[in-house]
DNA sequence: TTGATTGCAAATGCTTTGCAGCCGC
DNA sequence: GCGGCTGCAAAGCATTTGCAATCAA
């Protein structure tokens, strides 16, 4: 089961080094001490591009090299996602929470519940949403979360109907 | 904690009738059985007005003099599920599912983080949600899960900002 | 040095499953 | 009576936590 369609992967060893001093600075920036376990996983949120379950993320830091244990890993998306740095979703039916840089950019996930790809959707219909509540409902939206599941276009080509 | 802010619960007796039939209307246009914990679930459903908890909607039965199983409410639930009686959205930040009778209009959940209240908010958002994939994208929706989080108005007006 | 952070293992919480007995049809 | 359903207990996952050792600052 594949999970994602992401392709601006900019040349890893360029980058790297731009993401890892931006990790630094969060982390001293907020009173947080900079870690090989966290260097690790945010280096592995990078590499892979995205929806990445905290056992497959473990696995990806070991083929890595680096070894990090699950509860740490646990522990260190907890504190990402407070610094904003990472983001959790539920997609589709399991039950694991899914993991990925948290963008800038709002947007949403497409799940195609035939062949598992989950596609990112930007565009301003997160935005949107925010202002419609804000204006007609006096609600102060602090996180839109907006899972989309069905059949994505090539699955519908591909199969009857 | 509260969690709900649901006004339109009708003579509970007069629609208790109704109700019955409908569940033993689908039941057994399906195939299944009809028998005590599945009218046990469903009344609880129908009393209850919304996101309840497994667990909750247990002790809820129970208290109503029913006494059914966890196990079983879990497999009345994935049944109802499938049957489109019963729905389930995993709100604001517990891993909990909470399960509520499948409204035929679509809806989307404000999830108030201060208070706990969840606000239904019907409107034609979700159905616009549909059309814009299915034009724009050639995806085609199946469940448009949309929840929000954030400050409902009256804690804006209580709290401080 | 000192306290934040880690690894390890055990615990927790929600949900699922195996199976024998029960009951709707 | 047959086979679907239930209750009970045990198992399964994902996630959390306690604690001693470790390491960044």
């Amino acid at each position: 089961m594949q999970h994602d369609t992401e392709q601006q992967r900019r040349t890893p060893d360029a980058s790297a080094e731009t993401h890892r001093a931006e990790l630094e600075a969060t982390l001293r920036a907020n009173g947080h001490r900079v870690t090989e376990p966290r260097r690790a996983v945010w280096a592995a949120l990078h590499r892979a591009s995205g929806h990445l379950t905290v056992e497959e993320l473990t696995t990806e830091i070991a083929a890595a090299g680096a070894d990090v244990d699950l509860a740490s890993v646990y522990r260190t998306l907890d504190l990402f996602e407070q610094l904003d740095l990472a983001r959790m979703s539920r997609l589709g039916d399991s039950d694991a929470g899914r993991w990925e840089l948290a963008h800038p950019d709002e947007h949403f996930h497409l799940v195609c519940l035939v062949c598992g790809n989950v596609d990112h959707h930007v565009g301003s219909l997160v935005a949107s949403i925010r202002e419609h509540l804000e204006e007609g409902h006096g609600f102060e939206p602090d996180r839109v979360e907006l899972v989309v599941s069905g059949r994505c276009r090539r699955c519908r080509e591909d199969g009857s109907t």
